[in-house]
DNA sequence: CTGAAAGCGCTAACAT
DNA sequence: ATGTTAGCGCTTTCAG
């Protein structure tokens, strides 16, 4: 920049105020500046113009698994959003480990994003206390924030799962398993705590072997899955906690004889051509929503800390109306 | 920093020290200076830090969807090296918009990323001529950069596409159709290459009906799909150029009476028990090879920007193995 | 309309 | 082992 000053002849101060389009230029000045800024193939250092205005134009999106495909249409109506504000997106994994969210937030929070979209893989946010104290206007998604007060938006698991397992007994099913992620997921706690609430509804009592929560590696599921079918009065139904579980439990029933009726809490791509019946949340609403919530916050609008809850929606394919054998 | 120096009694290059586990400080004054920073919350502000050091320990990547699955995987192996290296990643969509390609770029390149990796929507990369000279090491993914010399990571198009028609002959298919991407992207092009090598080798004459380049839009798939499948002389088989346009054709074909062989260039989840036969690219290599070969050159290696081709694997599932109509 | 000087928070280089 | 000084490249403030 100084460099241009110098080749335009004028002062550091015109080279800022052209670069930024501020008025109080003569086209004369502005143009030769212009000239000088292409010559030299200038361009401005945002870091210089962080360090003296304070904010960075970017956000931090904090989530699980850039490649879980469910995060995709998150990520990118984050993405939009920002873009609309001129924003940045920084996003990083926590691979569900709540020391390396952590880890990563701060970071983040080093680079002094504006404001910090986070997908909680622990259960303790304190952490970030005085980040949001300092200015950084923090949304969490998918599950909610532990510990501390905050903006929150999610899907409503509970609901879903308990119409998805209403569904299963609407069709006749009595003896329906559960297959969860890990009891320290929310969203798992949630979708069993809808499960365990069809079933009451309907005057069902649940058998403890039938529910699974665990790792959903696909052995873990496979393992939890057939033990649960080879019984010797076996499940005639499966409710799958969430996209990955479903896959999974999708693959294995493909091998069988007998037909088991199955509900999968997620949507999946080509679900419709496998017939499997889901319970839908819109990923992309969800990031849309923190995100905007995240930039009327950035813009001064200082409300109380909600929480917002987004629907789901049941999608019949076949898989969930497969009645129990006679 | 300042204040935790006065708080803590000491310097502030002591508080840097600290802050930055440099040697040189007493056991003792570094509790001190902890207790300090402990109790103020201090946290560096990596702004300064990168005015200062000229490095941002970020790195941008441009791709081309976010949502896209093909590119989670892509993308998660750039964030794992990056934070192998201890880098955080950056990152945007460029819809596949040139224009929006380039001020995504640029936009990054002014955030001072140490590095860039770029999935091209455009075909001209002069623009980034001046960043890479200015030190912003850069590596092109999936496709080739445009008028600039560059190091680049892709699959092996022509001949994956080749393999794949080839398997479809083999199988006794000889009206094949090829459903590809917009011819302006170089993927597109390549597979197509591929397609007329296979067809060639074969001592086949192609009608210049079966070929359709466009859109992958559903409706854009549908149409061209549908009038090739309802001329007069049909083809057998479908060779399908990437994973949006197979995924509309498994669609399309599931909806028909009398059975198309189907090879699709890119593995799709769920492919395996949709029977869908596919050439498989390595999103994960991809990523990782191009962000490696990118900190190699951060950390000072000085070779010649290199072209690495990564080899694609035919899986049959059976829809590629589906015989003509006798 | 334009420019000079101060300083954002940090680190490198050089004292002490 | 610790402190001091200068300056990274920009914007803000205030003076011309």
């Amino acid at each position: 920049m100084k460099d241009v000053a110098a080749r335009a002849g004028v002062g550091l101060k015109t080279v800022s105020r052209v670069v930024n389009g501020e008025p109080g230029v003569t086209p004369d000045t502005e143009r030769r500046v212009q000239e000088a800024i292409e010559s030299l193939g200038f361009r401005r250092n945002d870091s210089a113009r962080v360090l003296r205005k304070g904010r960075t134009a970017s956000i931090g999106l904090v989530l699980e698994d850039l490649a879980d495909p469910f995060y995709g249409p998150l990520s990118r109506a984050v993405e939009e959003v920002a873009r609309a504000h001129g924003a940045l997106l920084i996003n990083g994994s926590s691979a569900e480990d709540p020391d390396r969210e952590q880890e990563l937030a701060l970071a983040l929070c080093a680079r002094r994003v504006d404001g910090l979209i986070v997908i909680p893989a622990g259960h303790d946010h304190r952490y970030l206390e005085p980040e949001i104290k300092a200015g950084v206007a923090t949304v969490f998604v998918d599950r909610p924030a532990g510990r501390i007060e905050a903006d929150t938006v999610m899907s409503d698991s509970f609901g879903g799962a308990r119409a998805g397992v209403a569904h299963l007994i609407a069709h006749g099913h009595r003896r329906i398993a559960f297959i969860g992620d890990q009891p320290r997921i929310h969203t798992a706690v949630e979708r069993l705590r809808g499960y365990r609430a069809a079933m009451e509804d309907a005057g069902l009592e649940i058998d403890d072997s039938w529910v699974s929560l665990g790792s959903t590696a696909p052995e873990r599921v496979r393992d939890a899955v057939t033990s649960i079918l080879e019984a010797p009065e076996p499940v005639t139904a499966v409710f799958a906690g969430n996209n990955r579980v479903t896959v999974t439990v999708v693959r294995l029933l493909a091998g069988r004889e007998e037909p088991v009726a199955l509900v999968g809490f997620d949507d999946i791509e080509l679900a419709d051509l496998l017939g499997i019946t889901v319970i839908a949340q819109d990923a992309a609403a969800l990031g849309r929503t923190a995100a905007e919530r995240l930039f009327r916050r950035l813009d001064g609008v200082n409300e109380e800390p909600a929480q917002v809850t987004l629907d789901t929606v049941l999608i019949p394919r076949g898989s969930g109306e497969i009645p129990p054998p006679a």
